[in-house]
Parts: structure tokens; sequence; C-alpha cells
DNA sequence: TATACATATTAACAGTTGTTCATAAAAGGG
DNA sequence: CCCTTTTATGAACAACTGTTAATATGTATA
């Protein structure tokens, strides 16, 4: 493997452990096994590091255009297309690399300008205009009550959002998240039972 | 006003802006407008500032003693309650130093073991349990669905808490927040309207 | 084998960090 | 007014920060 790959590797790890200022530029080089100057080899100086890192966290799941066309079709399965989103969700919930980039995400998001604006247009955003637009094509086809598409998609996601978050923070402690995994699924079911016909 | 509380008041400030490594004692003294040794007379080290301030992140509205024994009482008020819950929630919101306090606690949360559990147990498990036994009393009444309170509570409670978030990403670029300030009472509605019989 | 290039090392830099110490100024009580 | 206590100052400390420079090592190509 290249050094420059495993320096990503090593300092996103230490940027979910410790955060920015905490992960320090001679703390990544020594979990590499070279000298700090090294690192400057492979990138012009640290925050270049770390927006190198910081460009990998917003890769949801559906984004790509096919299954972005199919979505109408989707949609139309009702809560079989609110499940499907659940166990995607609970997929990068529970993955190991998407779980450090999420908690680099967490520590930041108050400190980084250019970080909160990602979230806010490429995670909130981009969930709440798709899952918006599922709803509103099921209120179409007569499957759920009628309401503001807008609302739904945000009650829908904050408990995801919440959820994920406190799975994240059981993690670190290394506490069991046992009780969290099903949770996942009663939302579907509390949900899908507050707006069906 | 005494030194020792103008270093506080300074201190929670910084802390809110650069967390707790960014927040530096001499910042900090700076601001109170003494030398970084003078804070050595009223704190033994910067540990006991952070302390001293995040002691006081997690006051509850809802926590004395009176509002708790008429629970019972005010939770047969169904929507009521809830709405009256939302107002608290919304002041707390958009309350000036509990903002600070809430980005302090964003900001150290995946980094101080402490506040995660005052978090989890403080902040989580207290909001949980009222309100699921609120949800308790108002099935028993017969006034929503039945189902599982604890659920309830959390599908209430999660999308209050995202807004939140949201609400404080959005003040430190100094952005409006007049278009979530409506999201809470859009909530209540939903969340009633998914639930009472 | 010699040359070029990428990548490593060692050493140093200027700045910042939390904390301590001896000492000076201010405040309050007898 | 003296004495004691509290609170301030300035200087210093060792450790750590990001970054740079000169130099050495290894590797692939000619």
């Amino acid at each position: 493997m290249h050094t420059k790959d495993k320096i990503l590797i090593e300092a996103m790890e230490l940027f979910a452990q410790f955060g920015y200022k905490g992960a320090s530029v001679r703390k990544i080089a020594a979990k590499v096994g070279i000298r700090e100057s090294a690192l400057y080899n492979h990138f012009t100086n640290k925050e270049e590091i770390f927006q190198s890192v910081a460009s990998t966290i917003f890769t949801t799941p559906f984004s790509d255009a096919k299954e972005v066309a199919m979505l109408s079709e989707r949609a139309k399965g009702g809560k079989k297309f609110l499940s499907s989103f659940i166990v995607q969700y609970k997929l990068v919930t529970f993955d190991r690399k998407k779980e450090h980039l999420f908690r680099i995400m967490m520590i930041e998001l108050l400190q980084n300008q250019r970080l909160r604006e990602s979230f806010m247009s490429e995670y909130h955003e981009k969930n709440n205009k798709l899952l918006s637009q599922a709803f509103f094509i099921m209120m179409q086809e007569g499957l759920i009550r009628s309401g503001d598409p807008m609302v739904m998609a945000n009650e829908f996601l904050a408990p995801l959002f919440y959820l994920r978050l406190q799975v994240t923070l059981l993690r670190i402690d290394e506490h069991s998240t046992a009780a969290l995994s099903t949770q996942f699924e009663k939302h579907v079911d509390f949900f899908w039972e507050s707006i069906m016909l």
C-alpha cells in the first residue's frame, strides 16, 4: 500500500478520536510509521490532510443516478420503500469506516464552516428532498394520509439521525448497542402506522 | 461582579466558540482582563474551569419536584401538554446562554466521556422517562392509540433535538432561523395527528 | 553501473500550550 | 495605621504545535 493512502487512513482514525486540533501531525506520522517531516512529501499541510479525509464524509447511499431514477417506482412500495431506506441507513450507521467519518463530522460540525454547509446541503437537504418526493408519490397513490411531504421527511429522518448519534456515542465507550439496533425497525413501524391509510 | 463569575462567563463563551482545546487559558484571561496566572487564584487548573461551566449544562426544565408531581394531571391535557412541552423546548433552544451550553455539549460530546454519560442520563433518559410516562397516561385516558410509550417518547423527542441542532448551526453563521421556528409547532401537529384517537 | 527522482531522516525554527513561582498591589479588619 | 488575606503581575519552565531546510536513502530508468 502507498504511504499516501496509509496517511489518510491513520489520519481519519486520529481525527475521529481527537478532532482536528487533537490529532497532531506527529501523532499521525507516528501511526503511519514515519517522521512528521515526511508527511509533507505527500500533503502541503495538515489542513490538506483533513480536507482530503473530510471530502469523503458525505457520500450518501441513494446518490447514484440509477437509484434516483427508480425512485418513483420504488416509492410506490410504501412501507417497503421506507424499510429498505432504513436498512441502508442501518448499514451506514454500523459500518466502521463511516462511523469514523460521522464522528469527525460531529466533532468539527460546530467549528468548521465548510463542514456545516456540507452537512446542510449534502446530508440534510439531500435526504429531505429525496424522502419528501417519495412521500409525495405515496400520497398520490393513496397509500398515506395527505400532509406536507417536507414535514413527513423531517419526522422520518430526525429519529434516524438521533439513533445514529446514540449508536456512535455508545460505541466510543464500547457499550452494547443491541437495544438500539431494534429501534430502527420500531421507528419504521411506528412511522408507517402514523401515516398509512 | 466578582472575578470568578466573570471568568466563568467568558470561559463559557470561549468554550462554546473554540471547544476545550481551542479555548486557551490566555484567551480566557485576556477576555476577563487579567493575566493568565491570576486565573489560578480562582481555579486550580483549566479542567476545573471547564467542569464548573459544564456542570450547568444539564439543567432541564420540568426538573423541579412540583412539576413532576403534577405530571399525571397535566398529561391528561393531551395535545395541550405536548404543546406546552414544545414551548419550553423552544425557549431553551433560543435562549442565548443555553445555546452556548448546548454548543459546548455538542463539541465535547465525542471527546469527553463524563459529558457523554451526563447526556445519556441527564438529557436523553430523563426526557424520555418523563414523556413516556405522559404517553402512558394518555393511553389510559383513551386520548391516544396504544403502543410502546418509550417508542413514542423517542419519536417525539428526536425531531426536537434535530431541530435544536439545526438552529444552533444556523446561528453560528448568523443565518436566519425563521423557517425553523415554525417547525416546532408543525412537529406537534404532525405528531398529535399520528397518535390521537 | 550511473543518473534521476521520490521519499525518508535529523535538526531546527518560532509560536503556543498549561502551569508555577516570587513578588507586588489592593482590600478589609483590628 | 499596621497586619493579614486576597488577588494581581511578570517571568520563566518544559512540553508540544505546524512547518521548513539540508541531507541521506532507496528505487526505477537510461
